[in-house]
DNA sequence: CGTTGGCACTCTGATCGTTCGAGTGCCAGA
DNA sequence: TCTGGCACTCGAACGATCAGAGTGCCAACG
């Protein structure tokens, strides 16, 4: 176990490298901090530090750069969460307030994010397997063809069009809207399969055939749907990334592009906490230089998605952890208003 | 008026230059292409194309590279349209065949777009307002709660909630959603206001308060939905940009967030034909070393939408608007399908 | 008049050595 | 266990030199 005084050093390290982006040597850091001991002290602190992994050097006789272990202990022990002033606060409430629909919801808040925390922001719309529905509608487009429409209570709305393998008369369709509406209204996505197992039967031999096909794209929409989209927003934050340009943006811009990888990269996101990821903790390789934040959001103490930024190993961790949290507490205020 | 041979000097220039990003000297011209000339009178030509504006030196005793005056006129007289070979076609129509709604026809013409060119793509969504009517539907939520539900042509469904004045029995709203659909389906929707104006005059007294928020919603909808969305993708290829990056990409990240401006570029296409917009061209300052090639799309000879790329002046220009073109028409196809 | 070969000139970029300074590791002493 | 001192290392910055590519100009030629 570490000395109190070299977690010190540590964070005291890891603070000044974020700020400079430079490497922080021995004397340096007893000049910037009131660590109490002189710089000699000190460097025989980095070299047990170093020993053990925490903080490494580009190249001999440089100054001490955190690892990714260091990175992480950093957090993990050293540093809360940076609440943000009030003045902030407020501003963030009054941005996400002016939204008028979802997107517009989404929107902002990527925004909000990217400014906010000056890195690359994150968001997921709001999961639809945790929704309930609010409505479904079938309209008939032609004889043989109609169209569902499902509404769900944050407000999104998916269509499918269907071919009917008979023609379906407009009292059957009535029908079948009224039945179908009466059984799944205010139900969860993930609950509605049994709900309608049955309804076929119900129905004349004829119809049958169609009500099915109703059925099966209803069912599919909703596990489609399970593969969620996402917003990302504040790209030309990457500019600040580093000095060695194109070899350290690439892949992420690339990964950026990857909503899989994305996905996973929030979904590793613990249900109720905050989850970090720094460097290598990633697994996907272009962002190994990089650090996720991420949390879930949602109204009334269910989370529907999640949001979270993507920065350079190098980031101001408890500020940014801060941001997040609070922007995920605002979007889970506005949602449940809504 | 330039002779023939300097404009073929001038062509061999940007050529050389797009092909090998270094500013090209007389003495390489010559050797890699066969003007028939010496050097020397190759020097005298670029003199006088130097002073005419079409190309400059970065610093004296360098090779000279295009400006974007030397593009222009490149791009006007010398350059053509460099058709896709027929695998390049196949495959292109191929994955857009695969697509299954309208987000996946744009999301895939984007990132086809942007492998094709190896550029940041830009793809707007179909239109609204060159759209028609497929179906309005009312929905009743509540008794002074409707849901107004309107599906375009091109598959696109937007939804708005209403609160009624007053509540509105079912039977008043199956007769308005008939007349309104009797009279706007297959409509353009530019067309919609005159043709629905009169409506609240034939109902009960009571019921018009309710009939003129339901049409404002409507109205408003097509309104609001004028100012489209868009679709980015291949990001990454700008770290293939040049070797000043951060000054280079940063302004450009910033533009593609801005959709208003990216409208507005894609926009400056001409109806029919393909527009080129090269470096200082462009309005927006951040795109001033990019180039941006659009063009329209749509079914039918109907221009529904834009798309393009945002590149380096420097780029292969031919190559480039072959695919922007050939891309444009398959999806325009696509749609006309579907 | 357009074209050509020759020639002197001018820069940039690469290479190399030197220097400077920050930072380290180690050691002896408090 | 901490501290001050000291020798050492290594990278970044600076400057001088050099080679090469490319230019502009000129005189000669058809």
């Amino acid at each position: 176990m570490l000395s109190e005084r070299r977690l010190e050093v540590l964070r005291a390290i890891v603070q000044d490298y974020v700020g400079t982006e430079e490497p922080v040597g021995s004397k340096a850091l007893t000049e910037r901090h009131r660590l109490g001991v002189s710089p000699a002290t000190v460097r025989n602190d980095m070299a047990v530090l170093e020993e053990e992994g925490y903080i490494a050097q580009p190249h001999t006789s440089a100054g001490r750069i955190p690892t990714d272990k260091g990175y992480r202990l950093f957090v993990d022990k050293l540093a809360g969460v940076k609440p943000l002033s009030s003045p902030e606060r407020r501003a963030i409430q009054n941005f996400l307030d002016g939204a008028v629909d979802l997107d517009d919801v989404v929107g902002r808040t990527v925004r909000l994010l990217a400014q906010l925390t000056r890195q690359v922001a994150v968001v997921q719309y709001p999961s639809l397997t945790r929704s309930t529905v609010r409505h479904v509608e079938l309209l008939s487009l032609a004889p043989a063809r109609l169209m569902l429409v499902l509404i769900t209570d944050t407000g999104r709305v998916e269509q499918r069009l269907i071919d009917c393998p008979s023609p379906f008369g407009e009292t059957s369709l009535a029908d079948l809207r009224a039945r179908l509406n009466s059984r799944v209204v205010g139900r969860r996505f993930t609950d509605v399969p049994p709900l309608v197992q049955d309804l076929p039967e119900s129905f004349e031999a004829e119809d049958r055939g169609t009500v099915s096909t109703v059925l099966a794209t209803l069912l599919e929409t909703l596990v489609e749907e399970a593969e969620e989209r996402l917003m990302i927003g504040g790209t030309a934050n990457l500019t600040r990334f580093g000095h060695d340009f194109p070899l350290t943006i690439r892949p992420v811009l690339e990964a950026l592009e990857e909503q899989v990888v994305l996905l996973k990269l929030l979904g590793e996101a613990n249900e109720s906490g905050m989850a970090v990821r720094i460097g290598h903790e990633n697994a996907y390789e272009g962002l190994n230089s990089t650090s996720v934040v991420s949390v879930g959001y949602g109204s009334g103490g269910e989370t529907v998605a999640k949001l979270g930024v993507v920065g350079p190993t190098r980031m101001d961790y408890p500020g940014t952890m801060g941001a997040v949290r609070a922007v995920a507490r605002y979007v889970g205020q506005i949602l449940a208003e809504s």
